[in-house]
DNA sequence: CATTAGGTTGTAATCGATTGCAATTTAGGC
DNA sequence: GCCTAAATTGCAATCGATTACAACCTAATG
């Protein structure tokens, strides 16, 4: 188990000096060709590596940046995380990942803990609701050296930019085209209206209501955790309801499944007798065999690679006069057979 | 944007020396009570938090180590970082990630990539078949003195443990299972032999086989990506034989995918026609409608966490005998609608 | 009262690389 | 041959924390 080379070992085998290496590695400085000549050939046949631990505790930078995601193993935020990754890779920065489960205490912990390991950004997407009211939280915002940006679940917070998707935009489109479908009694499976992507999938899906002369019903809304049971629990309630809709506009695409296999198993068609529409583009919305599932996509590779983006702009900022971006991707509506009565392949 | 606390800082304001600061903060040394409540009670105050760049480049540990896949927004691979991330972060490591895209020569770029940062460790899936004959990959061996371990796709090589999932077992279960439904004309949809993982589950596909008194037939193998778009090419073929088989055991479940819609458009019907078998369980196998697809679960979380171990022990493990673990996971197969010719629900 | 042991704290080196400033060498001009 | 300026290279501090060793102080003991 040999030790690793450093310059030191580099300038003790040419009677030079530590700086004189570095310098001569780092090609700008003035350093006769000789030596430059000579210092390379020997750092390449001791297989010499720069240690980048030094190299960051000497100049405050890490070129690690930190994400914090409530759980990495689903299709959403892994491919946000890709496209992170993507874009910072060639720039030199390493990405490190960090999970919540959506446990609250556990987002300041990851957060401080990111801080120690000196990264140079924190790109995550919120688990705690009431972040902005978290002690160390607010500490970090106020000493403010470290870039944090949102993405997805965001909250305003002055002096954060976040790359969002146009949620009510999403929420209006599925809305309408369900509408546009003939249906008139469209419920809307919400979740923790606390954060902003679900109140704007919430309010988008109100306005498109309005906006074309339907009566907003509060008991057609039913909050919904993001997971296929929940989703069957919902649409049992709204089956058994004494005058079912006809048409359900889910904010996750686990639940919008869970839906479906429950209207389906209670008899009814999709989407003869209810229309279903979802959120996020999971890819198993697309490999449905009879029922493929109408949803939004949020193209998270792209929210992943403007975060990154946005990371690089305000590390490169120097000074304090920073501009705050909120960069809103526009979502797509992908109509599938779940909600197209006329649908044919 | 105020500088971050260090224990100069703090030695400063009480008159005392970094040394001392660094005892108190560490508890174990021998300081005076009084010294050590003023040192805490201080750095309390003045928000100090421990620089680990400057700890680490002391004591040559990052506590970081990094991993590498061919991508992360798979579920295979996010569910083995998920299980990574989730065993080492209360150890104090923090997980770095790295995609290599199957690009061979991105493999070594980024294992030298990580090895600057001073990663502690390494953990990949291999993507380039012929790794072991890459000088830089080589020379990483010789002088190892960072743990390498291999996960799913890994390659024999002296000295580095790996953690795996019994293919030949998955393959041959699968297959007997085919058997077992009454198929006799079995098709193996393959993938590059050149990684164990895949002439592993063919080579399990091929002794169920015999051990069954089924003759091998060659033309019933076919080469195919993991993608839906190459199972579908393959069921092709193979319903344009001359004889078609009855049955497939797929090596992807994407390619499973594939074939099922081949299959079910050329009119055949699952299981009646012909049975599939996939492997990894996607979580879309389940989210089937019709036909829900039987597959071998290799899972991805134990696989992970036990990778994991195996670094935390061999990075415990000051002496040179370090011993290679090889550990071997028990697939298990999931039987579905798409090979159960008497399934009901 | 002097010696000594034990308890505390300071000194300085170390990890590996960078960099302002000083020192040295070299070349060129007269 | 001497002086000056330019070209190289060395010196030493720095980033923040740890730690072996030395130094100091205090109090107890003979």
């Amino acid at each position: 188990m040999k030790k690793k080379t450093t310059i030191y070992d580099i300038a003790a085998k040419l009677g030079l000096t530590a700086a004189t290496v570095s310098r001569a590695l780092n090609n700008n400085v003035k350093i006769s060709l000789n030596t430059r000549k000579l210092v390379l050939e020997t750092a390449l046949e001791m297989n010499y590596e720069q240690n980048k631990l030094a190299l960051a505790l000497k100049s405050g930078k890490s070129y690690n940046v930190g994400v914090i995601v409530p759980r990495i193993d689903s299709n959403f935020f892994s491919s946000v995380i890709r496209g992170i990754e993507e874009e910072l890779y060639p720039k030199g920065y390493h990405v490190i990942i960090c999970q919540t489960h959506n446990q609250e205490n556990l987002e300041i912990e990851k957060i401080n803990s990111l801080l120690n390991v000196q990264v140079d950004g924190i790109l995550m997407s919120i688990s705690n609701a009431n972040l902005e009211n978290d002690k160390g939280f607010n500490k970090l915002i106020r000493n403010k050296r470290t870039p944090l940006i949102f993405f997805d679940r965001k909250k305003n917070i002055k002096g954060v930019s976040s790359v969002t998707v146009d949620d009510f935009k999403g929420g209006y489109e599925a809305t309408k085209h369900l509408i546009e479908q003939g249906c008139r009694r469209i419920a809307h499976l919400s979740n923790d209206r606390k954060f902003e992507i679900f109140n704007n999938r919430f309010l988008g899906y109100k306005k498109a209501l309005s906006d074309n002369g339907i009566e907003f019903d509060e008991s057609l809304v039913i909050e919904t955790q993001s997971n296929v049971l929940d989703g069957r629990r919902a649409a049992r309630l709204l089956l058994d309801m004494e005058t079912p809709p006809d048409a359900i506009f889910s904010s996750s695409d686990f639940a919008a499944l869970g839906a479906i296999q429950e209207i389906k198993e209670s008899g009814f068609n999709i989407p003869e007798d209810m229309c279903v529409v979802g959120f996020s583009n999971e890819p198993f919305t697309r490999f449905m065999e009879l029922t493929t599932i109408t949803t939004v996509d949020q193209f998270p590779l792209d929210m992943g690679r403007k975060a990154a983006q946005v990371f690089l702009e305000e590390v490169g900022n120097t000074e304090d006069t920073k501009t705050t971006q909120n960069i809103v991707l526009t979502p797509e509506l992908i109509v599938r057979r779940s909600s197209s009565k006329k649908w044919k392949d």
